[in-house]
DNA sequence: TTGTTATTTCAATAATTGTTGTAATATTGA
DNA sequence: TCAATATTACAACAATTATTGAAATAACAA
């Protein structure tokens, strides 16, 4: 992942909306939701909802299908792994103790 | 963390500029960077510089420590691994096994 | 003291983003 | 066909954010 889609990704998640709708659509799992289904569970109305929507899917982190009438929408959870990856190697270089949290269980000698 | 404060870490690294610094802050390891190193090496206006430090500082993705008439800045670590802890649970809520993805390939040298 | 350096602050402005209301598009079902 | 539903698109406006130049503040050094 490069500094500049990792910051586009990092502007997506920048908004309490956003971050509603993709942790909502983590939880749905591989079925996703509707819009209209976002729209109750958050309380939104649907033009904005589908302007957010629009961000997200823009940035990759959800991806949508037509059926029918409806657009269903699902969370890119591997391009948000790719991102957590990105994350926790910016944020150990140099030190990596320091972002090895939880503890490492001894391997003998072999890699990481 | 709460998801407002997720998403007020997220909104501050959503700016190419202000990952170069914390990412370079990062590279800095204890010692920080003072602010004129920082302008420096990123080739920034100095004022436009205090501009993205004051957001990231704000935010608490660094810390700042006068030194005479210098501002030496650091990155937070423990409040980035926060961050990354936030996203993994949020990434893997409901589908652990999508997210224990083996760990990322380092990423390539300086990008610009 | 005076001048120089480091950094921030302010003002102006440009650019982007968010919200709301309204309208358009497309699908479904009677 | 017509009407209802689901969603998006557009326009207007508000709010926020980014950039630049100029000035202010504070520390250091001569």
């Amino acid at each position: 992942m490069q500094r500049d889609e990792a910051a586009a990704l990092f502007s997506s998640l920048g908004s309490g909306i956003r971050l509603d709708i993709f942790r909502l659509l983590v939880r749905a799992g591989t079925d996703g939701m509707v819009a209209g289904e976002i729209a109750t569970a958050l309380t939104l109305p649907a033009n904005n909802l589908s302007f957010h929507l629009k961000g997200l899917t823009h940035a990759g982190l959800v991806s949508v299908t037509p059926e029918g009438r409806y657009q269903r929408y699902r969370a890119n959870l591997a391009l948000m792994n790719a991102l957590v990856d990105y994350l926790t190697a910016e944020c150990c270089a140099g030190q990596p103790e320091l972002c090895l949290a939880p503890p490492a269980e001894p391997t003998a000698g072999s890699s990481n």
